[in-house]
DNA sequence: ATCAAATATATAAATATTCATATATTTGAG
DNA sequence: CTCAAATATATGAATATTTATATATTTGAT
């Protein structure tokens, strides 16, 4: 229907538009996690984390890696770091412009 | 439910996460386009090209500018093109591994 | 005033995603 | 071999997105 490419493209933006798998990544920015710690950081329930694990996993956004039982998560790509750095840049500049938007900036940390 | 900036970005990420959505802000790369370019450029009907440009402007992502009667369409953010240019170099990176996708691309301009 | 061009919106069926709950799997310790 | 810890997967109801089709709206020309 569209080129697999374009496909391929969507499904990792659609990957990152998720609320929770934002928060996770941003975990993922500051070094590997495991899930228990991902689980402890952001206070969601183990099966959670694991369901948007797998979605990051599935479209290669992250890495990971077993030690024993614990499973360590890591991003795939520093440049993904990157791209969420430069997302925050635009919403920083112009794409948050409603009051109600700035309302909650103001009181939330980026 | 979630912390309404990690809403808030989640949402722009979902927004470029449409085959033909990605294709338009890929026009919108090189300067700004009406409709009917759009739908010329990209083979499809006006009503498609029309939807998505909506939530595109939904999303703050596009601007637009009214002459007469045709609506010109633009990123409204440089770091736009360069958050899709970035994610075009990941995907040159890491993402793209398995036989099928690099069979694709092979056949496939980016 | 009427018409045609350009764009936008409404609708609804098909499809996909989300999210909570329950259950499996894997691994190391004892 | 059994158990508990850590992680993953299955299931399904609720919700959201997609997509095609039809219809509106807006604008400038005549």
């Amino acid at each position: 229907m569209y080129q697999p490419l374009h496909q391929f493209k969507a499904e990792f933006f659609k990957a990152l538009g998720h609320p929770l798998r934002l928060v996770i990544l941003e975990q993922l920015v500051t070094g590997e996690k495991s899930v228990t710690d991902l689980q402890a950081a952001l206070g969601v329930d183990q099966s959670s984390v694991s369901q948007q694990l797998a979605i990051l996993r599935t479209r290669n956004i992250v890495d990971t890696r077993k030690d024993g039982t614990t499973v360590f998560y890591r991003l795939r790509d520093p440049l993904i770091a990157e791209l969420l750095e430069l997302a925050r840049s635009i919403f920083n500049n112009h794409l948050i412009d409603t009051q109600a938007m700035l309302q909650q900036l103001a009181t939330t940390d980026t």
